[in-house]
DNA sequence: AACGCGGGGTC
DNA sequence: GACCCAGCGTT
């Protein structure tokens, strides 16, 4: 393609690349958690939670026979569930294997779940040296600015990507790109002019790059009111099990339900609210042996979500049998489950007396 | 191609 | 408050 840009960027990368816990590894098995890690976290993020994540789980084994549950805890925080569930089955495939032996090329680790065609290339390339190419949303949007190409579609991207790559240094150009995304071609304000490529860049050059790549229409976000019923019985609350599907699939929470009140939600529990909380505890075969008090209410934005949950506490009677996706916990239990940062700050919010 | 899926940093 | 991030799986 380019040599003479190509090996501008990657000098630049040298010169430059941020010290990272997983730089420089060479482990695949450390390099395929970082990297599903990093599928739509922040570098800063990810640093938070990498080096424990390995002191807890050091290899493909001691991840592969953890419980999904602790798999699920350590993660918390993180976002993204399946990510964690796809990963824990990753290496339960990996481990099947012949010989137990890693994926090395780019076609096999795209057969394990949760890696995508970023992944496998970045890991192919990063772990292995494979001259696959991998394209994360930086290195869309600097290839959408380098040739100036206003709506970069999946195929254009890719012949791109695979031309560009680097053939004896694959996953340093790699991440040498997804570098430059990340700290000078950044999605406002490009800092173009410590930019290694930038006298090879067609939108600089036409002076479009503020508007490459071209926005995608923002999706309207919901308004939702969540109800949450926190029974408390003997200093145990009832925590549920989410289903492994959806929302916050798998992990640990108090029964909700959405409401269609607005915010009409006071200290005192509507009629229609008492209601709903009546229904909500029938269907977990409870009795309730006091008044439903409210707690304060938390709010917490998903990225097409923005919810309110109003949580109301009550005594009840520990009448259902302790099924799979049910328990009553101390809060001694509850710090070892895996539970949705905004029901963990109601949690907090709980003086856990007994009776 | 479009959508669901978390949480948090940035401007 | 809007945007968007080292994406993937499903439909």
């Amino acid at each position: 393609m380019n040599p003479e840009a190509r090996t501008a960027l990657l000098a630049h990368y040298d010169a430059v690349r941020r010290d990272l816990p997983w730089r420089g590894e060479s482990d695949p098995y450390r390099i395929l958690v970082s990297e599903v890690m990093l599928q739509q976290t922040r570098v800063d993020t990810v640093v938070r939670y990498y080096e424990p994540w390995l002191r807890r789980f050091p290899d493909v084994e001691s991840l592969a026979d953890a419980d999904v549950d602790e798999v699920l805890r350590e993660w918390e925080g993180l976002g993204y569930y399946r990510r964690a569930r796809n990963l824990h089955a990753a290496v339960r495939a990996v481990r099947e294997r012949p010989g137990g032996e890693f994926p090395e090329t780019a076609l096999e680790l795209r057969a394990l779940p949760g890696v995508g065609e970023y992944t496998a290339g970045a890991v192919a390339s990063i772990a292995f040296g494979e001259v696959a190419p991998a394209v994360d949303g930086n290195v869309r949007r600097v290839l959408s600015r380098w040739f100036d190409e206003p709506e970069p579609t999946v195929s254009w991207l890719r012949a791109r990507a695979t031309e560009l790559v680097h053939l004896t240094r694959p996953g340093d150009w790699n991440q040498a790109l997804m570098e430059l995304g990340a700290v000078v071609c950044t999605p406002r304000n490009p800092k173009c002019a410590v930019c290694p490529v930038s006298k090879w860049c067609a939108a600089r050059a036409a002076g479009s790059q503020a508007e490459r790549p071209v926005r995608a229409r923002k999706p309207r976000v919901r308004a939702v009111d969540m109800l949450l019923v926190v029974l408390q019985c003997d200093g145990r609350v009832l925590l549920v099990r989410r289903p492994d599907g959806g929302l916050l699939g798998g992990m640990w929470a108090f029964p909700e339900s959405e409401m269609t009140l607005g915010a009409g939600a006071g200290p005192t529990p509507t009629e229609e609210m008492e209601a709903e909380i009546a229904t909500v505890v029938r269907g977990l075969d409870a009795a309730i042996v006091g008044p439903p008090l409210p707690l304060e209410t938390v709010v917490h934005r998903f990225t097409h979500l923005h919810v309110t949950y109003r949580p109301y506490i009550m005594k009840a009677t520990a009448t259902v049998a302790d099924g799979s996706g049910r328990a009553w916990v101390s809060a001694s239990e509850a710090g070892a489950l895996a539970i949705p940062v905004a029901q963990r700050r109601v949690l907090d919010q709980l003086t856990w007396e007994v009776r």
